[in-house]
RNA sequence: GACCCCGUAGCUCAAUUGGAUAGAGCAACAGCCUUCUAAGCUGUAGGUUGCGCGUUCGAUUCGCGCCGGGGUCACCA
């Protein structure tokens, strides 16, 4: 619809010699008396010729060339504001493309060629997956999901690190409860992990090897329980994704960059470029040269690398695999990091605007109306598997992606599990059930009317207020898609589709769709099988299931 | 101290990137099932958008200064 008016508009803008530069914009109006999509354009223009906005609109209004059975009205309102109304037969015929487009109506080929690859999670495996990494994995997987939904070849990229301190300590953790469960005077390391998962690595060790462990020699020992802890958590990692519907094409580990060199490539090809140089014993990157603040290190006086250097690297790689977008998913607290990135990856005289980073603020968990403080070291948290057993997959999934990403979510624990029938989510689902329910009524037993061919339907028969109201905002959903696209805020979905299903279950209230009159009857049914398929199409990109009964 | 996010109805959050009279869901109150799913619908009430300046036709949105909450600032990841 706003393609329609867009070349409508653009053409009277030619006829009046205004240059047609400018993109036009056309709005959905917050009022209903404002019509069905409203443009800015005439105050705009109005700014550069110094004229009345107004009298602008006015010759605009001339000068456009309408046919009455599409447009029912223009007006102009406000200080200059264009408004157009549709006929409801102009929106209603429509209802026959998206029907016929079915389960790819509202895809695009907008990323047709492109390939992109989004990271997110990327927990490393030194215990169970966080409700933080669970917001993360939401957002990820469902702008993952949307940008297929655009075109785009995409990679989903779990990137971690199995070596350092942190895995020391997991091993560590992991051998001394394993003593434990022999000797429960072992001493546990002051700094160790100290959740009960660790428990139960150990007592799944202890199944595995028995007593075998105690007579190795320690450091063996050591070697062993860290990889052991490593697959058991990744395992439980895998799992837990799984519940949610989430799958990895990659996992992409950083150690990998060390044992194949490209971490001393950097290093070489950023001293060759004069942007690294040593002070103090270590090597230092110029992030000055790019902005920032300070330089910062990248090689410790030790030898060993800072996370930045192999952060750099990796993203180095992104590029060199052919990503033509690599979006990054972070919470918060790697906020500071980014730039840091950035400017490596610019040093490395690659286009740091490929690079979209995604930053999502925390999730905060409130139990008996208490936050729950959450740490890996200390032993109260609560994971993700945990929550999922709770709320289920649909819940959690939908609920991450409800809030924008930009800010804080308040996951309540009781109040979900309390209200998993007033649940948001059920809302949705229940629209989706309900109409199966109204499909298989009509198809059964032959009492009511079928759905026939869509091409025989006769939608200019949905002439009342809520038939229509109902059909405008079925044909939003490209839009919501394209909205999200650009801004990369998928909460605008949830809140689409709770539109969609607030209009239906209006129009289900208020008319009943089966019917003696067999072709309203069918044009309903038309109106029902369309709102199935947004609905559907839209719980695709949630990852959220679209049940036939409740 | 510097930087980032947030502050909107009693609570949790929206507001199409600067648009017209700021909207939903819970909670409260009042109604609606002999019918294709009441996990639904309708109505009432609830606001100085944290505070103060500024930018302009127009500000919840942009700029500056405060106040409050969270986060980040290492040769930690």
């Amino acid at each position: 619809m706003k393609k329609f008016l867009t070349e409508k508009v653009s053409a009277a803008l030619a006829t009046l010699g205004y240059r047609d530069g400018m993109t036009l914009v056309f709005e959905k109006p917050k009022l209903q008396a404002h019509g069905d999509l409203t443009t800015n354009v005439a105050m705009l223009l109005a700014k550069s010729l110094k004229k009345n906005p107004r009298a602008v609109a006015q010759e605009i209004v001339g000068a456009l060339k309408l046919e009455p059975e599409n447009v029912s009205k223009v007006e102009i309102a406000g200080p200059g504001f264009i408004n157009f109304t549709f006929t409801g037969s102009f929106v209603t015929r429509q209802l026959g493309t998206l029907l016929a487009q079915g389960a790819a109506f509202g895809k695009s080929t907008l990323g047709a060629g492109k390939k992109i690859q989004v990271e997110f999670v990327s927990a490393n495996p030194t215990g169970p997956l966080s409700v933080g990494h669970g917001r993360q994995a939401a957002v990820g997987d469902t702008l993952a999901n949307l940008l297929q939904w655009m075109g785009y070849a995409v990679t989903r990229e779990y990137y971690y690190n199995n070596a350092g301190r942190q895995m020391r300590m997991l091993a560590e953790s992991t051998y001394a409860r394993y003593i434990q469960l022999f000797d429960d005077s072992h001493p546990f390391p002051e700094d160790g992990y100290q959740g009960d998962y660790i428990r139960d690595i150990a007592e799944s060790l202890r199944t595995q090897k028995g007593g075998a462990l105690r007579k190795q020699d320690k450091e063996q020992a050591l070697e062993f329980c860290k990889s052991f802890a490593e697959q058991f958590l990744f395992e439980e990692i895998k799992k837990v994704l799984a519940r949610m519907g989430v799958k990895f094409d990659v996992f992409y580990n950083e150690d990998s960059l060390y044992s194949s060199g490209k971490i001393q490539e950097v290093i070489q090809e950023l001293r060759t470029k004069g942007l690294a140089y040593d002070q103090d014993g270590a090597v230092w990157f110029k992030a000055t040269t790019f902005g920032a603040e300070k330089d910062r290190v990248i090689v410790k006086s030790t030898g060993e690398p800072t996370y930045r250097l192999p952060d750099i690297a990796y993203h180095r790689e992104k590029f060199r695999r052919g990503f033509d977008v690599i979006v990054d998913i972070f919470g918060a607290d790697h906020i500071a990091t980014i730039p840091d990135v950035l400017a490596g990856v610019k040093a490395l005289g690659y286009d740091s605007e490929k690079v979209k980073v995604v930053i999502h603020q925390f999730v905060t968990l409130l139990k008996d109306g208490q936050q729950v403080k959450m740490s890996k070291r200390a032993a109260n948290f609560v994971t993700l598997d945990e929550l999922i057993d709770e709320v289920g997959s649909d819940a959690v999934r939908f609920f991450f992606i409800m809030r924008s990403i930009s800010s804080h979510l308040e996951f309540d624990l009781n109040l979900a599990k309390e209200q998993s029938e007033n649940n948001p989510v059920y809302y949705l689902q229940y629209a989706h059930a309900r109409i199966a329910s109204i499909l298989r009524f009509a198809e059964g037993e032959g009492s009511g009317p079928k759905l026939e061919g869509f091409a025989s339907i006769k939608f200019e028969l949905l002439r009342e207020q809520a038939e229509i109201d109902l059909a405008k905002i079925l044909l939003e959903f490209p839009d919501t898609i394209e909205r999200i696209h650009s801004n990369f805020e998928p909460h605008h979905l949830p809140n689409y589709l709770n539109d969609v299903a607030a209009a239906f279950h209006r129009f289900y209230h208020d008319h009943r769709v089966v019917i003696d009159d067999k072709a309203l009857s069918q044009a309903r049914l038309g109106l029902c099988l369309a709102t199935k398929t947004v609905l559907s199409n839209g719980f695709a990109i949630l990852g959220i299931s679209a049940p036939e009964r409740m």
